[in-house]
DNA sequence: GTTGACCTTCACATCAATGGTAGGGTTTAT
DNA sequence: ATAAACCCTACCATTGATGTGAAGGTCAAC
């Protein structure tokens, strides 16, 4: 299958498909005339690959355990584990972070509308 | 004050100083020689600028209310609060989404944890 | 009059995945 | 044989605040 056929199949980008495959997510095989050729298999590997950036994960992360995945559910791959932990901790801290800023913003908004509103008398 | 005073007394580089210029939230006057010279009332402006950085507004929407808050208290700069709103929501699609993430993560490392147990036959 | 500590502007790099484009080759259908 | 529809590589751009550095002007102290 050429890089066209594996782009509508997946709805993935001829872009993105061969920037995959720079960071070693895909390797196509190439045909006499230079074309990229997939396995059909490839069309499960983008849309794994894509559930995994889907839940924030760089190429390079899912370049570590992709092979493995493939092959295996992933409770056998050793590597896979260390990297959700890894951004697990992520996540919570930036949940931590954004809700923070949110208190921040609230108490600001809270304060704004209780000032206009006794400036403008509308509290007596 | 030239602009290595104002950076120490901020503890801002130099760099995000001219930076701010840039963006119209400094307007520093300059000594014959070209200097940048700020008043006094500079140390504020940028630990104010720097407060709404951290709540995650950009320059541009700093610019335009920081003019009105250095005047007044936020109460009276009535572009602040359709500012804060934005944010607020987008904060708030953030953390949604990273908690959808972060619930998917939590059952891919449950779901391992007790596959590879199940396995090893830790669990009888 | 030279050293060193300032200051200036300009410009490139960062991070990451993706979009876009230019310039050129191949294949297929008419 | 030509047009349409593919494919290729190799770039540059995006986002936004900040880091870094070059090339050079200014100034104070010695």
């Amino acid at each position: 299958m050429k890089i066209g056929d594996l782009s509508k199949k997946t709805g993935v980008s001829l872009r993105s498909l061969r920037y995959y495959e720079e960071q070693g997510l895909l390797q196509p095989e190439r045909s006499e005339n230079g074309y990229r050729l997939y396995s059909p298999f490839a069309v499960d590997q983008v849309r794994t690959i894509q559930l995994y950036l889907r839940l924030g994960l760089s190429t390079e992360q899912i370049a570590g355990f992709l092979h493995c995945v493939m092959k295996n559910k992933e409770a056998f791959c050793r590597e896979i584990m260390p990297v959700y932990e890894t951004k697990l901790r992520e996540i919570d801290e930036q949940i931590a972070s954004l809700t923070a800023i949110r208190s921040n913003l609230i108490e600001r908004i809270e304060a704004i509308r209780g000032e206009s509103a006794s400036t403008k008398g509308e509290i007596p």
